[in-house]
RNA sequence: GUGAUUGUAGUUCAGUUGGUUAGAACGCCUGAUUGUGGUUCAGGAGGUCGCCGGUUCGAGUCCGGUCUUUCACCCCA
């Protein structure tokens, strides 16, 4: 019984063309992260449910792809934990789960290693990631997150060449329209003690955040049904107006903050992160957006987003810092930063801009004719040395008509054939046909091979 | 998780109020050309109409379920 086969929702096959498209971004963040000094690190696709669950708020929880147990994952239940529903059953019968991002394996990885690991620990991790998302556009359930983070240290310079790092990777890839926005946590804690709503911080960031979407109106109305005060909304009014005038509002910010410690710090913290950048001699692409909140809750200092501005799409990096990620894993006092590449999404942006190069195609450079037994050893041989001389060779594996390898070429784009039958060994030289032109001519091998070369 | 939406040949899509044998383009295979691809010409293969059930004399077409696609919400790379 054929039956057709089929892949799970939101996961999907990459053919050569895309791996080779891929390959070229993530080589790309590969080689500035390392020039960064970040080392590589690679963890489990499964972690314990314990490591995963309670990291991502109740949202997130649910998104986890859990591993039923091996073997006869019942044999641990009863009709009565049946009854009790799927929360009490789900730790009995499933102890793994696929992970959800990258950042806490790390902090587990941290945590075990810590005797090991020389701090401040720059390490960076392309990984897959799972999220039992419904899947939309740039929304996957499997897809590569390119992490790089550091941990140990609270110096914002490393908040500084996270932006560096972001400017260097889009301007290999020659991305142009994108913006990198920031904030800071504090900043947004600072708010609502100001506008007299302190610890609402999650409900405040997660309507703020929605501003340029559903605007002014929307965020008022969403944190009235949230049960903020008339009075506290009233009190944000000047602070989205500043989020209007722009990047030049820091001086305002601090202003309108005074009065607020924490606040404060966050404001400090940002004009620190700008002047390390001028000091740097950089001139990135980035932008002070009060608005910008950030779902992750661990975060407690800077928060990064970047958005491309001329697709339509979500954000295809983000990060932040966060001050006590490795706290529930038992090491507290250890504050770290970091940011993530979405690839999925950065290949989907760069394919609607036409931004792959072609030579991000690799192919064979060469192929040799097959004419059968008689001329076999001749076209070895000759393989040989065209791969000892570098070039990406391969021979028709079969005797097939000429006009069949001939088309198999062809549509493999490669540019030279080479013909060696019976009629060249006796002459002692070969045929190169050039693909393009159509042209090809009598040589001998060390011609050919330069030939090719060239 | 909530609410919509999509599914017909390898691919992109037609398919009339429900009516006989489901079409096109491109791609694929064969030949014109037994040592010459990409052009041209001639011919050919390929479909349980996503799957399961229902209504009907009769279903690609209508209804229900399910899977899948896309979209909005929630949330997020």
């Amino acid at each position: 019984m054929a039956q057709k086969p089929s892949i799970p929702k939101g996961t999907r096959d990459f053919g050569p063309l895309q791996m080779a498209r891929r390959n070229y971004i993530f080589n790309t963040i590969r080689h500035t992260f390392e020039k960064f000094g970040y080392m590589p690190l690679e963890t489990p696709s499964m972690e314990n449910l314990s490591v995963l669950t309670g990291k991502y708020g109740d949202e997130g929880d649910q998104l986890l792809f859990k591993i039923l147990n091996s073997g006869d994952f019942l044999k641990k239940t009863s009709e009565a934990d049946y009854r009790e529903g799927s929360k009490q059953l789900l730790p009995l019968i499933a102890e793994k789960g696929l992970r959800y991002d990258l950042t806490v394996p790390f902090a587990r990885y941290v945590v075990m290693n810590q005797n090991d690991i020389t701090f401040p620990f720059k390490r960076y991790q392309i990984q897959p990631v799972w999220r039992a998302d419904r899947p939309q556009r740039g929304r996957y359930r499997e897809f590569y997150q390119c992490d790089a983070d550091v941990i140990g240290t609270d110096s914002l310079i490393c908040e500084a060449e996270i932006v560096l790092m972001i400017t260097e990777v889009f301007e290999k890839l020659n991305l142009k329209d994108y913006i990198i926005k920031i904030n800071n946590r504090k900043v947004l804690t600072g708010i609502t003690e100001v506008i007299g709503a302190a610890g609402r911080e999650a409900d405040f960031c997660v309507a703020i955040d929605k501003l340029d979407k559903i605007g002014h109106e929307g965020v008022f109305k969403e944190l009235g049904e949230k049960g903020f005060s008339g009075e506290a909304i009233e009190k944000l009014q000047p602070l989205l107006a500043l989020q209007e005038a722009g990047d030049s509002s820091l001086d305002a910010l601090q202003q309108l903050l005074e009065s607020s410690t924490t606040g404060l710090k966050g404001v400090k913290e940002l004009q620190a992160v700008f002047e390390l950048l001028k000091a740097f001699g950089a001139q990135p692409k980035l932008e002070l957006d009060l608005t910008l909140a950030r779902g992750l809750s661990y975060y407690t200092g800077a928060i990064f987003e970047v958005k491309p501005t001329s697709v339509q799409m979500g954000s295809i990096s983000g990060g932040g810092r966060y001050d006590d990620l490795t706290g529930v894993f038992g090491l507290p006092g250890m504050s770290g930063v970091g940011f993530s590449f979405g690839v999925d999404r950065v290949y989907d942006v760069l394919e609607e801009l036409n931004l792959f190069p072609e030579e991000s195609t690799v192919s064979t450079q060469a192929m040799l004719v097959n004419f059968g037994e008689k001329t076999l050893s001749e076209g070895l041989q000759l393989l040989g040395k065209l791969r000892a001389a570098g070039i990406r060779a391969e021979i028709y594996p079969e005797e097939a008509k000429m006009k069949k390898q001939l088309a198999y070429a062809n549509k493999k784009n490669i540019p030279y054939v080479i013909l060696q039958g019976e009629e060249e060994i006796a002459k002692g030289e070969i045929t190169l046909k050039n693909m393009m032109s159509g042209q090809q001519e009598n040589v001998n091998i060390p011609a050919a091979i330069q030939q090719i070369l060239s």
